[in-house]
RNA sequence: GGCUGGUUAGCUUAGUCGGUACGAGCGCUCGGCUGAAAACCGAGAGGGAACGGUUCGACUCCGUUACCAGCCA
């Protein structure tokens, strides 16, 4: 079947839920590209660690493309691991692409399981001043020699309503706000729009959450993190080879300070394998969380392994997609 | 077989000189999230090996049993 919509689809899920490869099944279908929405996939070098889907750069009519099974894959392998990346970034580099793709009568497909990120495309950021390197690390000595409470006292005193919404022990949120009040000259509480909410525009897209059974998940998490290790192991140690410290942004993505524990002889092989499945679960609850809050996206519960079968999940998607049309 | 030490939450443990366990980390459950988000954070459930004794009262003292560790045979 193909189908002649080309509203862009958001496949939306925790890691090892099978995203990419529904991704490209829908891209198949509906002559789509994919727009990866993942913090750590972005960066080049991470493979094995992140499960960056395996494809080759290609020049394709002038441009150079990331390709996966014949499929451009956009956003994926194209910032260097010692580069710092964010919402915002990503929102101004995604956006542009999608429009792209829906002008040339082709089908966006984002893909990915960076909530913020899909927020940020979806919803929006406010307009409020980006990261300031210098004055969070003004803060974060700060903090450290004056503890967190000091912070959030110094913004309760700013902003009594953005210090009542984060809590003392949240230095990254409470950073962020002195930060945007600092740069700002205003307090962030009357900056925040509400824009940041809790539905997707559903009449844009169709949105999907791939929602596995914990247990199910589990044993993927399990499977997947024990097949690339090894080839993870040799990722690290080729990223340390080249130069790159222990706390580049990139390796600062779960799983990656463990297996340099591994590296380094601290830990085993096994222990490294449980810590980073035990890390990823938490995480995928985190994600789960995060996802549940769009009440308006297509729910897809799998509870058994056969549930997930990307051709029929596709039809699914494809038919919910004209009819919202 | 003998001696010594131990047995506190699912796991690793802190502490209580007999008076309701301020416990902690991990795990578990739930949640939050506006340019670090695979980040950062909040809330909750869960506890004294077994049996008997002393005592107004025992996780804390005594005895027996079970299990663990170390030392000696």
């Amino acid at each position: 079947m193909s189908f002649a919509i080309s509203k862009p689809i958001t496949i939306m899920g925790a890691n090892a839920s099978g995203k990419t490869g529904l991704a490209l099944e829908l891209a198949r279908r509906t002559d789509g590209e994919v727009i990866s929405a993942d913090s750590k996939q972005i960066y080049r070098h991470l493979a094995a660690g992140t499960s960056k889907p395996a494809g080759t750069w290609k020049t394709v009519l002038g441009r150079e493309l990331y390709m996966v099974e014949g499929v451009p894959y956009h956003l994926v392998d194209t910032v260097d691991p010692k580069s710092a990346y964010d919402a915002g970034t990503y929102a101004a580099q995604a956006k542009p692409l999608m429009d792209a793709i829906s002008a040339a009568g082709k089908t966006p497909i984002i893909a990915g399981g960076t909530g913020m990120y899909i927020q940020a495309l979806w919803n929006g950021l406010d307009q409020l001043p980006p990261a300031d390197p210098d004055l969070r690390r003004t803060l974060s000595d700060l903090a450290e020699e004056k503890g967190r409470e000091a912070l959030h006292a110094e913004l309760a005193a700013l902003d009594p309503r953005a210090a009542a919404m984060i809590p003392p022990g949240n230095i990254q949120r409470v950073m962020r706000a002195l930060e945007i009040t600092k740069l700002a000259g205003r307090p962030v509480s009357e900056l925040w729009t509400g824009r940041f909410g809790n539905a997707l525009p559903g009449h844009l897209g169709v949105f999907v959450f791939l929602k596995w059974d914990k247990e199910l998940l589990s044993g993927r998490i399990k499977d997947r993190t024990a097949a690339a290790f090894d080839d993870w192991a040799e990722e690290t140690r080729g990223l340390l080879a080249m130069g790159y410290p222990e706390d580049a942004p990139a390796l600062k993505s779960l799983g990656y300070p463990q297996v340099m524990d591994f590296i380094s002889g601290r830990i085993t092989r096994s222990e490294a394998i449980h810590s980073i499945v035990a890390v990823s679960m938490s995480y995928a609850k985190r994600q789960n969380t995060w996802f549940g809050r769009y009440k308006n996206a297509m729910l897809i519960e799998l509870r058994s392994p056969s549930d997930y079968d990307p051709g029929r999940l596709a039809d699914r998607i494809l038919l919910a997609g004209e009819r919202g049309t």
